[in-house]
DNA sequence: TATGAATGAGATTTCATTCAT
DNA sequence: TATGAATGAAATCTCATTCAT
């Protein structure tokens, strides 16, 4: 167990950092081999191919980004200041640059038409707006589902925009300023959506 | 003169659309001079290499976006409808999946440390900061700096999010419905703030 | 002892079969070692190395088509059918298409410079050209030392040809029609020869 | 005209003396390259893959072969002696080992599945299958369908089989005495065969 | 202006072989 | 006896770039 399948690791880790780097295309199995420490020969003798090694680290990507979704979003219900909550759930999304760098690439893979990966990203998707639709039932109280829906996706656009913004420049997002910010517009359409709902 | 730049137009047009197609690397000169139907040496008696190809696209493509911007954003001033308003500027962004999808790519390069790119980026952000925060001022009457700079941070995020979701999906957004809840929810925070500043 | 070289047999098996498929070259030891179910280390400790495998392999091969000869062509002669007795020959040496492959393999290793495979097929031919010579003289009284060394080259070449013809289209082959077509030519090329040694 | 493809014609003559000496698979590109006197990069300018020079050989192989028996068939009709004609059929395909030898991996090429090569190899036969009915026709007068088709078979058969033996062992095979007993016991059996028909 | 041929550096991939356990 | 991991040499292939014409 202990240097059971090392190497293997080993190659995933140095693989996924230097492909969130420098981009997939870019990263040759001679820069993998070189980080590891190994000989091009074992990269192929754990991965049959380039494509293997990156399908291997689509699949522990994705799994990470719902484990970490599963396992913080629910915390954020437990805390009540709802400006706190969307400030969690951005930072939770945008604040590993190697991840979202990664993310990035595999995007566009996806949108070349691997549709494996397209596929991957498709589920995430519905995953989280149904999370976030979750939350703002019961953060928000916002049941109009039409409101609900666009807010949805209007969550989902900011995550990733704020995520490229922060890929772009980082530094120079103000989570805080955005997050209160939001969290006011969407307080105020609650109460709105209330005022009618009672005055029908 | 008639022909003169001919082929050289013919290169661009062919690079842009591939590029867009399979990314920069992924694109070859070969691919290139096949799609236009010259040789590689034409290439490169147009271009002394591929990066200055992609330089003279890359320039193309940010004057292009922002003259986009420049030609219609102010008409939308006219429209007193805010929502209409909104619907035009996400539309402007996201309906050309071409030049989004090679707006990520370039985006990428940027990200990978090509600074001139990512300087390119950093402009045109800046750009479009300014003349959202006029928009907002003007259409809504936002005038607190706070709310105003989140605002502007969060719309251009909510472009970004959205090309990319249109991306991945297409077809899968309703700019409709996000456009008139979040013109909704600014024109109540318009409202409150304009309410704050009388009570003081 | 009962399943001592049980690995040893099944390895030498599919590296048959495989070779015969694919040829020597193109099958690689790891084809070999998925095919039996070990891994390549217990292929190493069962031979030196390929080239030790080939040579076994080959060692059998040779010894299989020579035991084949010795145990059926004697029978023949009880048989007084010329006609019969050159078919049983031919789909003697033509009816196990594997078996032909991996000769036709063998061959051309011998051709590329194998002084060993060559070697072997000399020793075969030569082992068969004497016996064809008995046959030819006691079934069907050819002597005349020309026509018998004529006569023998000419059935080993149709051996050989109809083995590679066979190869290449299965069932094209008539064997009944040849043999009984050569029976007739051979039968009355011996008595041609007899009456030319008795008008002499 | 004078250096146009030359290259290109060189890397097909040096490919296929190495091919015919050592094997396709044997034969890497570097040796190719390196019997030219070019680099790699020449090489795959010219053919954009080791199948696609392989498969440029094969095309040029069966047209030289076929060209060979279009050219010389038709003037053994000529010459009224059967076994002499016999003889120069036999020398026509036998006589360069370069191309039998290529021929014999191109064989094991169709036989492992190249359908391409395969179709190759049957319309070749068909073809000469045709030539040697014609031939028997007017050289031996053999007419009978049955003793038609068998000799054709046969002496086809004997084509080959004769060729792998020369590639064994150069010089063992005596074409004079094999072509003057086989010539014999041809019009043996035509003479047979126009008993057997006036005896009816 | 345009081209086809050539190149070299480097990328991916294959595979027989070694070896510690 | 068997194995999985590792290796290095060599093979195939890609591609931006140069250059003579």
């Amino acid at each position: 167990m202990s240097h059971d399948n090392n190497n293997r690791e080993k190659i995933l880790a140095a693989a996924r950092i230097l492909m969130a780097e420098k981009g997939i295309k870019k990263t040759s199995l001679a820069d993998i081999a070189r980080a590891v420490g190994i000989s091009k020969g074992t990269l192929f003798y754990h991965f049959a191919s380039k494509d293997d090694l990156v399908n291997d680290i689509l699949a522990d990507h994705f799994t990470n980004l719902v484990d970490i979704a599963k396992a913080h979003l629910p915390q954020h219900l437990k805390n009540n200041n709802p400006a706190q909550i969307l400030k969690m759930i951005f930072e939770q999304f945008t604040n590993d640059l190697d991840i979202t760098r990664l993310d990035l690439y595999l995007l566009q893979e996806g949108i070349q038409g691997n549709e494996n990966i397209n596929q991957k990203f498709l589920e995430r998707k519905r995953y989280w707006r149904k999370v976030i639709a979750d939350d703002l039932e019961t953060v928000f109280g916002i049941t109009d589902p039409v409101y609900s829906s666009a807010l949805g996706a209007m969550l989902l656009a900011i995550i990733d925009g704020l995520a490229l913004q922060i890929l772009v420049e980082p530094g120079s997002v103000n989570l805080e300023e955005i997050s209160s910010t939001l969290a006011e517009m969407i307080t105020l359409l609650a109460s709105a959506e209330s005022h009618q709902r009672s005055s029908r």
